[in-house]
DNA sequence: CCGTTTTCTTGATTTTTGTCAAGTAAACTG
DNA sequence: CAGTTTACTTGACAAAAATCAAGAAAACGG
């Protein structure tokens, strides 16, 4: 088994015929440091899976880049309303570090359905994980403190916290590296 | 065309034949001010429509109720991980106002992959759609400040702020009623 | 391994937002 | 429509977090 077909099976309840033919249409692919694998205003056109490394989600804002997620091992990355729908994508997707991924393109994508008949049903439950995800992220805005949140984030994503420079960090919680720094401080003391 | 079927037409491009299909599996029903659609720990068994009325959605949190959606007309409203995993749901569903809704039951909501081909590639963009709103929020929240997010909100949803008693669009933006009302003052002077 | 760049920490200060409390306005109820 | 409850506004103050600036630490590159 690839690292991919693994990953696969650890998401979804295929069997073997299925992982394979799932997999076999996604290519191989490495990114270095700094490469972009979306840029902002450019249409979605690929799905990745992340083998291996760090692909930081962000957007510019009169100037500033608001880093919305950083993405790690065992991820599927995707505008997903922009390789759907075929709009401009909000987000840059710049690998922080050396990067090993799995692409599929689009085309291939959308005929995952027809190739695997459970795949619609596979998907929705896939999604419907995301929705949880990020359903608590907002319960974690509208119900915590920074440093409430900080911990909340820390303790879900260690492998995360520990890798990324903190001004990524802050932006994704919504707070200054700053408050971070001090936030970190407090537990040491 | 009933309400019902209008509003699956506006979302989703089913002919006739389908529109009558689905929307026979849902069941017409009203609650009274107070009542709840869901309550919290309970598992999500039904999805429901809104015709008419204001549906809260809130958790409580150490004895303090964080409101986390309101919605109104033309909203599909569940709590979507309950639905699907049957897990126990995190919110309660509060009718604001007396309420006009059409409901499925869950066991006919798994159905409509059967009654209707085109259902699950429907439903996948109107998931997607949704994870447009999200996204959005969760960058409200990471990228502005209260003012700008309460204008950002108000923007959007028109109807909603000029219905809800301000304690809960204050919860669900993430800030105080105090502070709602010092910026509302602000576009007077 | 040394200089450069980037990242992190810390303190002082300002701004934003929250908290508390009181008073006013609006909505509901019998 | 009068009394009660609920919602809203406002001010004074407190707390949280942002900003600015400087220095320390770490990472990077030749």
């Amino acid at each position: 088994m690839t690292d991919l077909e693994q990953y696969l099976h650890s998401y979804f309840t295929f069997d073997q015929d299925d992982l394979v033919k799932v997999s076999a249409l996604f290519k191989k692919k490495t990114l270095n440091k700094g490469d972009y694998f979306l840029k902002a205003g450019k249409k979605c056109n690929q799905l990745c899976f992340i083998q291996s490394g760090l692909l930081r989600i962000y957007a510019d804002v009169d100037g500033k880049e608001v880093t919305q997620w950083i993405s790690t091992k065992g991820y599927f990355v995707a505008d997903l309303s922009s390789l759907l729908f075929q709009t401009p994508s909000l987000w840059n997707m710049q690998a922080l570090t050396n990067l090993d991924i799995f692409v599929i393109e689009r085309a291939e994508y959308n005929r995952l359905g027809e190739i695997i008949p459970k795949w619609p049903e596979t998907e929705k439950l896939f999604l419907a994980h995301c929705f949880k995800m990020m359903e608590d992220r907002i319960f974690s805005f509208i119900s915590m403190t920074a440093e409430e949140r900080y911990h909340f984030f820390f303790e879900k994503n260690r492998e995360i916290f520990n890798q990324v420079p903190l001004q990524y960090l802050a932006s994704m919680l919504g707070m200054t590296p700053e408050t971070i720094s001090r936030i970190r401080r407090k537990q040491l003391i």
